[in-house]
RNA sequence: GCCUUGGUGGCGGAAUUGGUAUACGCGCUAGUCUUAGGAACUAGUUCUCGCAAGGGAUUGGGAGUUCGAGUCUCCCCCAAGGCACCA
């Protein structure tokens, strides 16, 4: 009999289900499998939906085999656009397409013979499961945790309805790619930002076995930084330092503004500061601005600009300077100038920064375009840890005011340098700076002492100030430099040989100025002294405070700690952490959604419905279309908008927006534990039964939306004690894409998708199962083969011609076939356990074309396997083509379920074989390979080794100077 | 620009702690069978020199540590994904 997928297959799907196969949730041991339930689409499955399914699958039934009871189950996601869209057009309810498509996923879905509990299918839509949505919003707005806002909202034109920031795509609708306006419009926000702390944190937790690049996505998503919120004051009269005498600043009553900042160390370097264009203070301080119309004009060109030109197109910046007022820095009391400018973000922090173009790039680009000064406060400090400058423990430093002098030859393109050749280093010209001299004259003078030359044409300083801490081999000492430093140009070659005494130490060489780089290490001149020169790039990174008043010399770190003290206090400010994340704006101005579960009464306000009148319905309704005013379609309703108030009984109506689309995938992973509880969302003791999730398997695309909306709904639930575990998914695998065989991504326009009824139909379930396995590893993109699947049916078909060999009174015991049989198992185990599923699936296949060059192809006929090496075959094959096994496994006579047996377990005493292959390295490089006894030792294999001819050729008439030896791998002689 | 993950044959990709690089599959080449095409089977297949025996090179590039480096360290290049004026 041949191998004919189509019937076997069909046969064992009806007969697992009918016999309820995977519903046995009683065993002690449970293990529960999630998939990302699917958006049942117009388009139906392609080859690249099951490939996680399939991975879930694999594992359930691994599970199975090794005495879990398994919660693997399957459901629909079916609120959303496509049905709406689909309904406006051609006039049909959304629920009788997603109806349709629902049937057609199912179907295509029971082709692969997964071991889903249908009993427990959920659909979002259905008003059961809905109700529970409601249900929890419900519990946020009693608690605060829902609210209603006016702020401008991202408005998408096409789709006509709001979108929260995670639907975006820089700065386009996420879904159709529409630019994004800013919209004011009243919206449900959900305090998410309360959670931000929790969400960062509990990422390192050991209850969360994450992907790193998943983690990492949410950990840039929720942003977290450490700064410091403080105030300063409004100068109207164009202040000055000397007006401004009182220390500390009192601030007149109101007559200031908060600014946000990260880098307090740097403030006293701030030349300026800047509001955003939405910052209330504009419209406060609009009488003591005098150019305020052209104020006025900027506000209004900066809101037109969408938030794709605002930001991503990262344009040259912009913005308009407040004249009249001022704001003055609290550390110094000096009055610098404000602006309003849009790289300035208004829902950031405090929607005002200080900025310090010496030390950050944007207010450094800011500064040059509109010629603002640049004033350095943080100079980088450098600390030699290599070679013969480095710091010596133990000793003291010594500081000094020095300078670095680059001199130019008078007409080459050379540079001096000199070679301290008794300590081993080199350098520019160096030295220290006398008391009470300037550092360009000190510069020159060591110019003229340690080179000789006197025709100074030019000197120019470059870069800024830069702290350094080294050895000072030639003083003996550990020296911290206050350096600054110059070029020197040469004006001719006019001499006078330098004091003995001056150049002792050291010789000067001309160098080219290509070679220098090789001569020297220049990169920190490079690095840090240009920083300032010619206006490159600001100096951005941590250093040590210089022109900072009673703080100079402080480290930052430690400078940030101190002056925030002083603000606090102060009472000018205080420490504060910002978050990135925004809250979640939940409503949405469409008709297929849930409907969220508000009254509004002129009298009370917001007012939620009682839990009893759950659910709220979606309406029947004559128009899908969103009426693109910002009101959704219910609006029009009028017999479902009229209500009367649950308070006061009073008339009121009903809230018309509804919730977007990932509302009811954040919480459906706990209904499959309970689909039909009426009474409660979820029964307590079956939470505490089957949470967390196991494993869970999706696509990385929803790492920073479904993940995190989920993790915040769960956590809330945790503190309201409806869950008992505060993270929901403990395991996470990201799915890789399957792109088409083009590598491009599937897709109709590209003509491209391989359909997997079709695959299935042509090689089977089992094959399609394995070749998805098998493709490479599990979270990486490949392109689809469909050649790839002829592999794997070639495989399964050695499978299936084994079963003539099995004979066990012919068999005999083979210790080979032993050893490898039970290292697949060991293989098979760990690689399921650990996702990699590609190399089981290959030690099979090892495994397999051992069996059939052993009993299959061998020359003696009486060759023939033992039936309980093949069952074990079987068994660790099941979970990748369960109906091959299946069937194989009952045609060897078995008449029970092969997944209601015992996985097998590899034995020790098998997993060693007898005989190795040892090889023979000559410095490092394979010359023979020799089959030893595993236990044999060193000096026999050094003995064999040595004869042997191919080794000889190597060796003869050398020294041999060293023979290292690893049992069991190798033997490498070193001549 | 920043973060994350990667870079190994013609292709997808293997390679415990540093210890035989290229497992397994696809493709390709030759042969057997076949009216033919295909399928199946057998043998071969990293590159390179060589009739062969055999030699040499090779894991993005460069340096280093080591008896020995795909694996460890440093520098650089490239690709994919994410974030992006967050002060």
């Amino acid at each position: 009999m041949s191998y004919n997928p189509k019937e076997i297959e069909k046969k064992w799907q009806e007969r697992w289900e009918s016999a309820g196969l995977y519903k046995d949730y009683s065993r002690a041991k449970k293990f529960y499998a999630l998939d990302m339930f699917p958006y049942p689409s117009g388009a139906g499955l392609h080859v690249g939906h099951p490939k996680g399914y399939i991975a879930t699958d694999v594992v359930s039934r691994f599970k199975m085999l090794q005495g879990y009871s398994v919660l693997h189950p399957m459901g629909w996601d079916a609120f959303g656009l496509p049905a709406e869209n689909y309904a406006i057009k051609n006039k049909v309810h959304p629920s009788v397409a997603t109806e349709k498509n629902i049937a057609t996923f199912k179907k295509q879905l029971e082709a692969f013979g997964f071991t889903y509990d249908w009993d427990r299918e959920i659909d979002t839509t259905d008003p059961a499961y809905y109700k529970w949505t409601q249900w929890i919003f419900l519990k946020m707005f009693e608690k605060g945790l829902a609210y209603e806002s006016n702020e401008p909202v991202n408005w998408c034109p096409s789709c006509k309805t709001v979108l929260s920031n995670e639907d975006l795509e820089n700065g386009l609708c996420e879904r159709c790619g529409t630019q994004v306006v800013q919209k004011r419009l009243r919206q449900w926000v959900l305090r998410m930002t309360d959670y931000a702390e929790r969400l960062l944190a509990d990422l390192d937790s050991p209850e969360i076995n994450w992907e790193e690049s998943i983690k990492e996505q949410q950990r840039n998503w929720i942003g977290r930084s450490e700064g410091t919120q403080f105030k300063m004051s409004v100068a109207t009269n164009g202040g000055s330092t000397s007006i401004m005498e009182v220390e500390p600043p009192t601030l007149a009553e109101g007559n200031y503004i908060e600014f946000y900042t990260t880098r307090l160390d740097t403030v006293f370097g701030m030349t300026y500061a800047v509001v955003a264009p939405e910052h209330p203070i504009l419209e406060k301080l609009k009488s003591q601005i005098t150019n305020y119309k052209e104020v006025e004009d900027y506000l209004i060109a900066s809101q037109n600009k969408t938030i794709l030109e605002r930001t991503e197109l990262q344009k040259e910046k912009t913005g308009v300077k407040l004249e009249g007022i001022e704001v003055v820095n609290p550390f110094n009391n000096e009055a610098v100038p404000l602006f309003v400018a849009d790289y300035v973000l208004g829902g950031y922090g405090t929607g005002a920064v200080m900025a310090v173009p010496a030390h950050d790039e944007r207010d450094f680009e800011f500064a040059k375009k509109y010629d603002l000064p640049i004033v350095q406060s943080i100079a980088p400090l450098l600390l030699e840890t290599q070679g013969n400058a480095a710091v010596r423990e133990g000793l003291d430093f010594d500081r000094r005011k020095t300078v670095v002098v680059i001199v130019k030859h008078w007409f080459e393109n050379k540079y001096f340098c000199l070679d301290w050749q008794k300590f081993g280093w080199k350098s520019f010209v160096i030295g220290g700076v006398e008391d009470g001299e300037m550092n360009e004259d000190a510069a020159i003078r060591e110019v003229k002492e340690e080179t000789g030359y006197q025709d100074i044409k030019s000197i120019t300083k470059i870069g800024g100030n830069v702290h350094n801490c080294f050895f000072a081999a030639h003083k003996g000492l550990n020296r911290y430099a206050d350096t600054e430093c110059y070029l020197v140009e040469l004006g001719s070659d006019q001499f006078i040989e330098p004091d003995f005494e001056e150049v002792k130490n050291h010789i000067g060489v001309w160098i080219e100025e290509e070679k220098l780089g090789d001569y020297l290490s220049i990169d920190l001149h490079k690095k840090y002294h240009s920083i300032f020169s010619g206006g490159e790039s600001a100096y951005v990174e941590d250093g040590v405070l210089v022109n900072s008043g009673v703080y100079t010399d402080l480290k930052s770190a430690e400078a940030r700690e101190k002056m925030t003290v002083w603000l606090e206090e102060n009472r000018l400010g205080q420490k504060k952490v910002n978050f990135k994340m925004r809250d979640w704006i939940f409503s949405r101005q469409r008709y297929w959604g849930e409907p969220i579960p508000i009254v509004h009464c002129e009298k009370c306000g917001a007012v939620g419905v009682p839990e009893e009148q759950l659910p709220v319905r979606l309406p029947e309704v004559e128009n899908y279309e969103p009426t693109g005013t910002g009101e959704s379609p219910l609006a029009t309703i009028a017999d479902w908008v009229n209500t009367t108030c649950p308070k006061c009984g009073g008339p009121a109506k009903r809230e018309t927006n509804t919730m977007p689309q990932w509302a009811g995938s954040s919480w459906y992973y706990l209904r499959y534990i309970d689909p039909k509880n009426d009474e409660r969302l979820i029964d307590q003791q079956l939470e505490k039964d089957w949470m967390p999730v196991d494993l869970y398997v999706g696509g990385a695309e929803h790492a920073t939306r479904h993940l995190l909306y989920a993790r915040f709904w769960h956590k809330f639930l945790f503190d309201l004690g409806v869950v008992t575990t505060s993270e929901p998914f403990k395991k996470l695998m990201h799915v890789g894409l399957i792109l088409a065989q083009d590598g491009r991504k599937m897709s109709k326009r590209w003509n491209n998708v391989i359909n997997p009824d079709e695959v299935i139909e042509q090689f089977g379930a089992d094959s399609m199962r394995l070749y998805e396995m098998f493709m490479g590893p599990f979270s990486q993109s490949i392109a689809w083969s469909t050649n790839g699947v002829v592999g794997t049916r070639k495989f399964l078909e050695k499978v299936w011609k084994l079963q003539t060999k099995v004979n066990n009174q012919y068999s005999t015991d083979n210790k080979k076939i032993q050893t490898l049989l039970h290292k697949t198992i060991k293989k098979v185990t760990g690689d399921i356990e650990n996702f990699r599923f590609n190399t089981a699936i290959s030690q099979l296949m090892i495994l397999v074309n051992a069996f059939e060059k052993e009993y299959a192809k061998s020359a003696t006929t009486k060759a023939h396997m033992r039936k309980e090496d093949y069952e074990k075959l079987l068994l660790i094959l099941s979970p990748f083509a369960p109906h091959i096994a299946e069937e194989l496994w009952q045609q060897l006579g078995h008449e029970q379920s092969i997944f209601l047996e015992k996985w097998p377990v590899a034995e020790n005493q098998y997993l060693k074989d007898e005989e190795i292959e040892m090889v023979v390295q000559v410095n490092g490089k394979v010359r023979e390979r020799l089959i030893v006894a595993i236990d044999v030792t060193e000096d026999e294999v050094k003995e064999t080794a040595l004869e042997s001819e191919k080794v000889k050729v190597f060796t003869e008439g050398k020294e041999i100077k060293k023979v290292i030896f690893v049992p069991e791998k190798l033997i490498n002689i070193v001549i």
